[in-house]
DNA sequence: TCTGGGGTCCTAGGACCC
DNA sequence: TCTGGGGTCCTAGGACCC
């Protein structure tokens, strides 16, 4: 999907069409309807605090502010841009109906995310091409959005080749195209290589996908070890025999959050200890709303300094339940030593099982043994 | 006043078992 | 008194993705 969330919100906001338009932050207020009936929309410029845009829209690229970026900083790039605030209600509503509306076409879908598939095109009869079309005028016609597309013989180059005409666009590309239109690429196109492989490959001199694609392997091996070195050498050839997954099975779910100021461990412990709880509630709700129990329960605080640690333990009998969880949470930040402010904390439940009827027999049983069994 | 929140996968060491 | 080779599970950290 084409800028995704900032589009599902120019649906909501029409009027912001061709403004540049970042979607972000935290407690940012809803447009307001003023006196004379227009809304009124807060800008990059007024927002003070911490958080990160999303999404932006093409204009707001344009004014170099993308997702990931720090919302003070890009205030200072382009204190006009109108900024919103998320709603993920909306953006999941827009995801079943594209999804739901290519699987009527295509069934073969593997999900990644809330605005991204892979579809495996194989086994349908029809030129890809006009399946793509196809696709795309369904995806809009469900959602009012635009989508880009790439065709391509693999995952690896699906992904890059989606990427090539966006917005709004569909490229199709064989292996021989693969000199002309992936090497000149930079390294960082490819899905998986990411600003730390990135910034080595550099060190080595190589920046784009075509000088990878011209590094010996046993140079790669060297540098990047026997499975990545020889993932690189792939990659760089335009080569992937991953399957498209269309059935999956959550593994973890998780909860956290960046507080508005960092907390001292000690002086604000009754505001922690109270994220802390909240976080293991709505950890068990998601559980038991999406019918898991968990084994293993983690946490994941972040210091002042940015730095994250990890703690998880793993539990005799797998639980949703939102005091064990608390529990067990608890004993992981005893093992943690708090000497720094936190910025963040986090809830994490692994080691899932789905709650079928036979498992949920089995936990009360469990549940009616005597301590020492 | 840099740096969100939800995930997956990989690596590596140690415990423990056969 | 020293010690093979395989396997699984648990834990911690890190890279990466959307």
């Amino acid at each position: 999907m084409d800028a995704f969330f900032a589009s599902v919100e120019l649906l909501a906001y029409p009027e912001l069409r061709g403004q540049p338009v970042v979607v972000g932050g935290r407690r940012v207020d809803r447009p307001q309807t003023g006196a004379d009936g227009r809304r009124q929309f807060s800008r990059l410029r007024d927002y003070a605090g911490r958080g990160v845009i999303t999404t932006s829209t093409y204009e707001a690229r344009a004014l170099g502010v993308f997702s990931g970026m720090g919302l003070m900083k890009a205030a200072q790039l382009a204190p006009e841009a109108i900024l919103l605030p998320a709603n993920f209600d909306a953006y999941r509503d827009c995801s079943r109906r594209f999804k739901a509306a290519v699987a009527r076409i295509a069934p073969q879908i593997e999900d990644r995310g809330i605005d991204e598939i892979y579809i495996d095109l194989s086994a349908l009869p029809g030129d890809s091409l006009s399946l793509a079309r196809q696709i795309k005028q369904a995806v809009g016609d469900a959602t009012g959005l635009s989508c880009s597309i790439g065709i391509t013989p693999n995952k690896l180059l699906a992904k890059i080749a989606s990427d090539l005409d966006k917005p709004d666009g569909i490229t199709l590309l064989a292996m021989d195209d693969i000199p002309t239109r992936i090497w000149p690429l930079p390294a960082r196109k490819i899905n998986g290589i990411g600003p730390k492989a990135d910034a080595r490959l550099a060190e080595l001199g190589i920046q784009s996908i075509g000088q990878l694609a011209a590094t010996p392997l046993e140079l790669l091996v060297r540098h990047f070890g026997q499975r990545y070195g020889h993932w690189l050498h792939r990659v760089a050839h335009g080569l992937d025999e991953r399957p498209v997954i269309v059935e999956h099975e959550t593994k973890s779910i998780s909860r956290e959050s960046t507080f508005d100021r960092d907390l001292h461990p000690r002086q604000d412990r009754a505001e922690l200890s109270e994220i802390f709880t909240g976080l293991c509630h709505r950890v068990a709700d998601d559980l038991q709303r999406k019918g898991y129990t968990s084994r293993t329960i983690g946490i994941k605080l972040r210091f002042a300094d940015f730095h994250a640690v990890t703690r998880d333990l793993t539990l005799p009998v797998a639980t949703a339940d939102a005091a064990t969880i608390r529990r067990a949470a608890g004993e992981c930040l005893k093992r943690i030593p708090l000497e720094q402010r936190i910025r963040l904390l986090g809830v994490r439940a692994g080691g899932l099982q789905k709650e079928t009827a036979a498992n949920m027999a089995a936990d009360i049983r469990q549940a009616e043994l005597p301590l020492f069994c």
